[in-house]
DNA sequence: TCGGCCATGAAACATTTGTTGCACGGTTAT
DNA sequence: ATAACCGTGCAACAAATGTTTCATGGCCGA
């Protein structure tokens, strides 16, 4: 009678579905198709759309082993919860010290992390460039390793909009910076868990200075993303290894340079062409030859 | 009451949450981070979570227009919806030439980038990786757009590492550094075409000087890996656009750094521990709760 | 054919849900 | 100083939830 706990409660449901009676089959398999709406909406809306009957639903959480329709609920809702998406801790544990053991590292992150650059939202970007493209001015913001990213993102822009494109803090303590935030100015700023002090700080002063607020990160629960008019997530921790994965935000922040430069049309090519004369005039460059 | 209707809940929330009281904001911070159990667990429960009202959450929810919060809940369950994944609809709309040109032109980018990824060799990485964990010291350059991929190189490895670590050029002049390479110690170039002098001058100092070189470049003809002991090749011109793409390498540069870092052993790890308490105890970053 | 069994739907049940009215404490404006 | 206001917690509210009970109808075995 009480079966033990099988692998998932969608399992144990299809296990059990053919020796169940005829109207609780019809509901099970309405449950098994509907999984979602199964732990979000309420048994007597989906009793009304599986033309059954509400009791039905506490009948056949019962008959394969749970307390009642609560329990089943429950236990469908933990086994859908996004964090367990793990799919390549499986890989980390199978994964031993061994002679290859690095070179199998390697390859997971690398994996990993072109798995993960699909996922980035096209459309946020292209509104953000947008952004970039109307704004008067352009501040930039990351510490610690997103500094990197940060500077990338600086110096990509400023190839095409020299004087209004500035880091958050290069000519000075930060502060200094954050009393000069205008509306009509655009703020970025790049940053992961754990967040640090000094970028929330920028953000919170991009809000009150009505600047547009355009943030970087690895969750909307991100600290500088609150009230931010943009947020372009990465997913950061996606990597096996113990420094976060960098390369989704820089892939954010190079799309973003390349599409605001194509927003600049010929106006941004001409200034392109300007700043890449005058680095190679000053030889710069090594000679390209045959 | 007109709703604006704006993209989604989540973002709704975030952009309004600075404006709102202090106790309902705590309350929009744990919905964002918790938005899952949101949706699925009660109103009640949230609270006694959260450790607040649970009319706090009917209020958060007409704050930012939903008439209470059962109709917030329902924004959020529909946002959540599996089949209404936002890529396949992305990209076919992306495909078309007009006003979404730019939704493609970033789509095209991420996907060639991550096509790029899986081509770098694993094997190349981790000897160069292991060549570091030899080097007495480690010397790190970068020019132009490459210089954020050599400061992330910089900080990671200074995590675990921190006196042997440094960038060329970083405390003066370059030409300083160029006379302090010694052999035992490596030296890492990175750069893709067109090369600067900076960087090839750096290459050849490194060379006469004995010390190991570890060029990180987009093809082995790149004159920074002339006389090179490993050349990491990645991908610049891979994606569309007119700015080369810095992905490639750094991915290559967090691999070499986790590799590098897992073979420091549990050294590494003590130093990395300890760089780690005196970030938290500088209280650099926002603390974590919930 | 009869009698017991079980599946099934409708209605009544106790709980829990989301909501709202009210009083208290703090701040701001007059 | 006073009044008005707003944010907040508490408690009571009506509605909706999951569960149970009961009556009905069909099925199979005797």
């Amino acid at each position: 009678m009480a079966e033990p706990a099988k692998s998932s409660p969608l399992s144990e449901l299809r296990i059990a579905l053919p020796s169940l009676p005829l109207r609780l089959q019809e509901v099970g398999r309405f449950v098994a198709a509907n999984d979602y709406d199964a732990t979000t909406r309420s048994m007597r809306d989906l009793a009304a759309e599986a033309g059954a009957d509400p009791a039905a639903f506490t009948r056949l959480a019962k008959a394969i082993g749970y307390s009642g329709w609560d329990d089943l609920r429950a236990a469908l809702t933990e086994a859908r919860r996004p964090s367990q998406t793990s799919p390549f801790s499986a890989r980390a544990k199978g994964r031993r010290h061994g002679p290859n053991a690095d070179v199998t590292l390697i390859t997971d992150k690398l994996e990993a992390e072109a798995a993960g650059l699909p996922r980035i939202s096209a459309h946020a970007i292209a509104d953000a460039a947008r952004t970039l493209h109307d704004a008067r001015r352009i501040w930039i913001t990351g510490y610690r390793s997103c500094r990197s990213v940060a500077e990338l993102l600086n110096y990509e822009l400023r190839l095409f909009r020299p004087e209004q494109v500035q880091i958050v803090g290069a000519s000075g303590p930060d502060d200094l910076d954050l009393g000069a935030f205008r509306a009509g100015e655009a703020v970025i700023v790049i940053g992961f868990m754990p967040y640090t002090h000094a970028s929330v700080r920028v953000a919170q002063a991009a809000y009150r200075a009505g600047a547009t607020l355009i943030a970087i990160a690895d969750s909307v629960a991100a600290p500088m993303a609150e009230g931010a008019d943009h947020v372009l997530l990465f997913e950061a921790a996606s990597s096996p290894g113990f420094f976060p994965s960098l390369t989704g935000a820089l892939a954010i922040a190079q799309s973003l340079a390349a599409v605001t430069f194509s927003l600049g049309g010929s106006a941004a090519k001409k200034r392109l062409e300007d700043t890449e004369a005058r680095l190679a005039a000053t030889s710069t460059y090594v000679s390209e030859k045959g």
